[in-house]
Parts: structure tokens; sequence; C-alpha cells
DNA sequence: TACATTCTACTGGTTTCCCGGTATATTTAT
DNA sequence: ATAAATATACCGGGAAACCAGTAGAATGTA
């Protein structure tokens, strides 16, 4: 038992879990314990063990990263998680700070900048990078509609085809209910079709 | 000048390139000799240096992987490049490919994988790991429809929520002319209604 | 309890879409 | 040069979508 900063990496990619351990291995605080390439056996470790940073990818084989992280969080509250992508999409970002991570890093982050997350997170703090930062600022501008259960199910159905008629038959409710959701739903998102609701509603990644 | 591989590495990511000079350390007979974090910069250099084996990501901040790796090919056609990505996306593989790459990794690559490509490619023979090839088969049976230029255009303008009326107005056409375009986009896709196209188009990715 | 949201459902009317065909001129490829 | 693909356009008719407005019931929340 020493007084490093112990650190767990959990990434399906054993390149970037090398990269890491290289990048790391410059700063003698810290301490690169244990490695997991999947999300179940992190979840194993990690359930049992408090205390270090854990440097978590979100795209994991085996197990949604937002989800290992509330569970993780959930189970162990004092875990600290910093999430990881090469993707920089906003609502992950936001889904996973909202689960519990304290910090998040484009992967694309120098030695430097990795090592300033970590030790803020480390210290209680959370770490989102300038770029990070700005990508949360962004996407609060443009306000993604909250859709209710039953306009996500339904907008599903629109979008794999079946008709008004059809959706009602399978969701046992009145064709005019269905209509009604419909227009609900492009109102939503601003538009005045289902063409355009489809379109709309996968760029902003809720189908 | 030593009989080593001379390796060259392009990647935006700093713990990728550190992970990968990791991975390779182990193997002698290569040598990490430059690594670039811009395509700019990395063609500069593989336009005049011809030897050893480029590993190259698709996704660079300032150019496209796949112009990068067109671009390098015709100017220096005896060029090894091994592509990398973390999307396991046919269509980018192919048209890698298709610009002359000689090999597809994966990014959660082994060590082991990554040496057999590039032994393989510097040996002037091809690498594509089993993962890719199965990804390449399933994407040659799944037929993507060909669009026309009329009908790319057009569907973009029905994603945008242009009504058929609208359509033509804008294209100066005969607004039976623009439903006939559309009811063949919708027997190309094998779909019955606006909104599922939209849906199969953007699957497909070509909205 | 009181308020807000969501889910449900309706009337009546207009517009657009979708289907089954057909057909000609223009490009493009062989 | 000849075939194939593409782009253009039409008819008639039925089905579905879209619009404007209303409203009770169920559910959740303060």
């Amino acid at each position: 038992m020493n007084n490093k900063i112990e650190i767990i990496i959990v990434d399906d990619h054993p390149m970037v879990i090398e990269g890491l351990k290289s990048l790391l291995s410059n700063y003698d605080i810290l301490s690169v314990t244990h490695t997991f390439t999947r999300g179940k056996d992190a979840y194993e470790y990690l359930s049992a063990h408090a205390g270090g940073v854990v440097l978590m990818d979100i795209n994991l084989p085996d197990i949604n990263g937002i989800e290992l992280c509330d569970k993780l969080c959930s189970v162990n509250p004092v875990i600290k998680i910093l999430g990881m992508s090469t993707h920089n999409d906003a609502s992950i970002i936001k889904q996973m700070v909202h689960k519990g991570a304290r910090g998040y890093l484009i992967k694309n982050a120098s030695a430097e900048e990795l090592y300033a997350a970590i030790e803020n997170v480390y210290k209680g703090s959370t770490y989102f990078s300038a770029e990070v930062q700005g990508i949360l600022a962004e996407s609060s501008l443009k306000n993604i509609p909250r859709l209710t259960r039953r306009e996500k199910e339904i907008l599903s159905l629109i979008a794999s085809g079946e008709t008004t008629q059809q959706i009602a038959d399978k969701l046992y409710l009145s064709p005019l209910t269905v209509e009604t959701h419909r227009r609900n739903l492009m109102q939503k998102f601003g538009v005045s079709n289902a063409p355009a609701l489809i379109k709309m509603a996968i760029d902003h990644k809720l189908l």
C-alpha cells in the first residue's frame, strides 16, 4: 500500500490501454493497477473496490458505458469515473455526467490534459476539457425535444413504415389517438410532415 | 540505415500513437520512425519518402483519411497503407481499399494481429482481419440501392420536409415527375411510404 | 389537494401521398 | 448503332396524412 493514485482503465482497445499506460507512466504519482477490456469484469472488480480513478471508455463490447457508469455509481457512490470517447457526442456526455461521471475526455487529449483531469477528479472536483465544455454549451442551445414514452414508441413505428391504422391496431389505440401523437411529435420537432420528422429524430439520435 | 521495417503512424490521438508504439516495441524488427497527428504533415513527409508501412487512422482532424490515402497512393504507388478505425463501417473500409489501402484494422486489434497485418502488408500482400472480412461479406449481401443524381436530389428534399409540389417548384419539374421519382425511391428501398424511406436512406448512409 | 403532464379520443375538412398503369425524350454505355 | 438506364410526364382513384380545434381520463408531482 503506497500513496500513489490508483488508476483503473476500462477500454476494449488494447492499443488505447497501452497508450494510456505509456502516457501515464511519466507521472510517478499515478499507478495503473487494473485494466479491463470488458464491462462485466470491470463491474465485478469495481463494485467491491473503492478508491482511485476509473478511466472508462463509453463504447464497450458487452455493456453500454452509460449503464455501467450508472450501476457502479449506485453501488459505490464514492467511485470517481472519468468518461472517455472518440465521439464528441453531446447527448452521450450529458447522460454520462447525469449518471455520475466526474469528468469527460475526448480521446485526442494530450498527456497533460489527461493528467489534469485525473488530478481534478481524484481531488473530488470535476473535469471537462474546453472542447467538451464547448460541445455541451452548443448542445444546450439547440433544445432537443423531450418525448414521452408513448411518443417514442409511435415515433419508431412510424420510422419502420407503419401507417396510423397499423400502429393503432398494434397498440390497441384509436387511430385518432395515434394521429394526435404524430401531430404532437411533428410539432415538437417543428416540422410539418413525417419524413422530416424521421430525419430530425435521427439527427437528434432519438431513433 | 538498418534492416528494420520502418513504421509511420498517422493518428490524431496521442494515446493511440503511444499505444501503438508500446505494442510494437515488443517486435525488434519494427521501428516506429515517424508519427503525425495531422494529415497535412503526413502527406508532406510520405509523398517524398517511400518504404515502410503506414498505419493510418481514417478520422483525422484536418483531412479525410480516404482522400489522404487516395492522394498518397497516386503520388507514391509503392506506399503500403494499413487503414485503422474504431468504426467497423463497411462503406468506409471498401472506399479505403478502393483508394489503395493494403489492409484494414479495427482498433481493438491485439498486438499479434497488428504485427501480422504489418508483416503481410510489408511483404506486399494484404491483410484484413476476420472481423473486417465478416463486415465486408455482410455488407455485400444487403445490396444498397444505387440512386441516380435526380433521385438523391429529391430524396434529400423529401427528408427536409418538402412536399411533392414544393420540390416540383424548386426543380422546375412537374409534380407528377417528382412523384414518379419518389415512387422509384420507395421501390428501390423496398418500403411503402416516405417516413420509412428516410429511415432506410439514413441507415444506408445516403443522407 | 391542486396542478401539470400525458394519454386518450373526437369532428370535419383539405391536402398530400400512394398505387397501378403507361409512355416519350434524353443520356449513357456497349 | 443499338440497347439500357434515366428523366420526364400523364390518368384515375383510393388511402393516408395533415390541419385546427376541443376535451375527458389517467397519472404523476408539488
